[in-house]
DNA sequence: GTCTATAGGATGATAGAC
DNA sequence: GTCTATCATCCTATAGAC
């Protein structure tokens, strides 16, 4: 296997691994473990575990940046956009881990190194709302909150409760009742340290 | 110092450093010196690392809670809770850390002992909105939804940003133009551990 | 109520072989 | 391109003294 190709490999396998037990709580070696390969390994090619994440940050904040650019209708009105990035947003669930692995990176504002790029790909996403998908600021405000909902969810794994705890269903239910299905089956997806 | 002072003081430590570093990146020696006394003595007073994070963590939710239902006026209408519930919540970042300890416990969902204590403390902020705050259910959606955008400005740091990044600025000011005073202040509150 | 000393178990990164 | 072996460091928790 080329050498791209076990990069890409093991940024996939990092996203999941950093986005279930954080920055922090990763060891290169659960990412070698998940990606098939050594741990010796995966520090030669990135060099860092700092290094690695800031790799799976730049290919997280792509991907997401692409799926909402694909998703925007040609010529729809602001409600359309609206509709059609938030369901862009929630069937990248099927990119194990990317939300809760942004997530991750969202709080580590105070390192010297992730946290600036951190901001800065939060940025880009921001600007992506103003500009690109045209909306006004108080809709990007609200949108990017409900994704931070979404994202907080995710990380609870509130789907746990879906069905038991009332107050839990009905705020699962109030989500984004079409996708509903999306955010029950992403909980498990997760890889679980304890 | 009684065992009971010292357990509130060592707890309050706890919070900042916890939600600076989050739960695997925090050492027990980080908050028994935040705290000033001998990391024996904070795995003596709690037992292991996890029992202070719950007992952090149920502290954390209580002090959220009691601030809300101190907060709501006595025969407000929606718009008058939703306000002095939103101003309560920034009031909460004289709490050093608070916020960010309890972000940091929205990702620990998969931890068999802490997932279901957090999943535990959102129900019961759900809980309060719906039933004591009288919000509806889309009220407390959405309210939830922007209280989650504040944490994760305040873990990215985004008030870093304020005035040099356009973008950033913007959403800062569309965030609470009554509190910008109390966001700008609360980054640099947080411990940096790096 | 509080400390010092320390055991026992990871973990990130390097060296060097194939 | 990939691995095994390993070092140096750090961290939770325990033992035991004052």
């Amino acid at each position: 296997m080329s050498s791209e190709e076990r990069r890409q490999q093991i940024i996939t396998a990092a996203t999941a691994v950093f986005g279930a037990r954080g920055y922090v709580g990763t060891t290169t070696d659960d990412i070698a473990r998940a990606a098939g390969v050594s741990q010796p390994y995966v520090v030669r090619l990135f060099g860092t575990k700092e290094s690695l994440f800031l790799a799976a940050l730049h290919d997280g904040v792509e991907q997401l940046s692409s799926c909402f650019r694909q998703s925007l209708p040609a010529g729809g009105d602001l409600e359309q956009r609206k509709l059609a990035m938030g369901e862009a947003y929630v069937e990248l669930l099927t990119v194990r881990g990317l939300h809760q692995f942004l997530s991750q990176s969202f709080l580590l504002g105070g390192h010297p190194v992730i946290g600036p790029a951190a901001r800065g790909g939060f940025a880009s996403i921001w600007r992506l709302l103003r500009d690109e998908a045209g909306f006004d600021e108080e809709t990007a405000h609200t949108f990017l909150a409900h994704g931070m909902l979404i994202n907080t969810m995710l990380g609870l794994r509130v789907a746990e409760e879906y069905g038991r705890d009332p107050g839990m269903t009905e705020l699962l239910d109030s989500c984004f009742p079409s996708k509903l299905d999306a955010m029950l089956a992403a909980a498990p997806r997760a890889e679980e340290p304890w």
